[in-house]
DNA sequence: TATAATTTAGTCAAAGAAGGTCAAAAGGGG
DNA sequence: CCCCTTTTGACCTTCTTTGACTAAATTATA
């Protein structure tokens, strides 16, 4: 790992990793002084890697007792997975976005990487040559409509 | 050796050998550093040596941490084949000589059937969201960076 | 009980740390 | 000499780190 907000984000992961895989609740501060940082950094790791697209939820609280928790969206029935990420895309995505969400799918094995990496190069912004904001709609129509084939199409 | 970057890309190669052959990882001012010369002569030598059609892959991420990697990658085995569709595609193609292209890939085993279908759905005309002639280009530019990222995606 | 103090977390923008691009200048081989 | 390759540097984009300021909850106090 190559920088503190790197280390950061597989600690949690590991975090949520051993308490079951679903859910891990931290206190800011503590997190931020085990890793002698300032406490803000753990708002940026989370907006960076722990967002819908990435497959999270975020809950926090402030004040005494205050925690942030950070929850593994649930995939175990993959329609309502997918039906969720179609909801995410809405009728435009930025290639940034569509990038964590066809990761998700990878992580969840809903596609190999080998798919991942075909569906990437589809939506990158050299492939769909359009200029914004109609390039973001136009990849959302593909994403969704990519979505769609996977849920129909039994392995 | 008579140039630098033909120093460079030497001491490279050296690395992805010492390495186990597969891949390296560099930051690029301290390799600059090195062979006191400025930072964008690295990229000069990643592109003019270092391509796909070179065989390499290679990624990068900027800011703190940040890093190059280049890995080496098999070409495909059937690349004569690969090029063929590419010509045959220019810079325009319809839904129907596209699909006949996808088959193809599928019938000689280059994809399977769940990527033939992902694919198809990506090149459909309601995906692509784009009148004639425009939309013919689109569905060719997407193919063709698909085609490449099958040519150079490891199995 | 209303208010003040304390304890958390959130926001945002500036500074810092890489790598990328592009075109002009410099070299070298025919 | 001419053309192609290499070298260089100014400027750009992206990602990370940091800290001052803000907002919300809880707890202590008048």
């Amino acid at each position: 790992m190559r920088n503190m907000s790197d280390i950061i984000e597989q600690y949690l992961k590991q975090l949520i990793e051993e308490s079951g895989g679903e859910v891990v609740e931290i206190k800011r501060a503590h997190i931020a002084e085990k890793f002698d940082c300032v406490p803000s950094q753990l708002n940026y790791v989370i907006k960076t890697r722990f967002t819908n697209e990435h497959g999270y939820t975020v809950e926090s609280k402030r004040g005494g007792g205050g925690y942030i928790r950070i929850t593994k969206v649930e995939t175990h029935s993959k329609s309502d997975y997918l039906a969720r990420l179609k909801q995410l895309i809405g009728d435009g995505i930025s290639q940034q976005n569509a990038k964590h969400i066809v990761q998700s799918l990878m992580e969840n094995e809903v596609i190999t990487m080998k798919e991942a990496k075909i569906i990437d190069a589809v939506l990158e912004r050299e492939s769909l040559m359009l200029d914004l904001p109609y390039r973001d709609r136009l990849r959302a129509n593909i994403l969704t409509r990519v979505i769609d084939v996977i849920l129909y199409t039994e392995e």
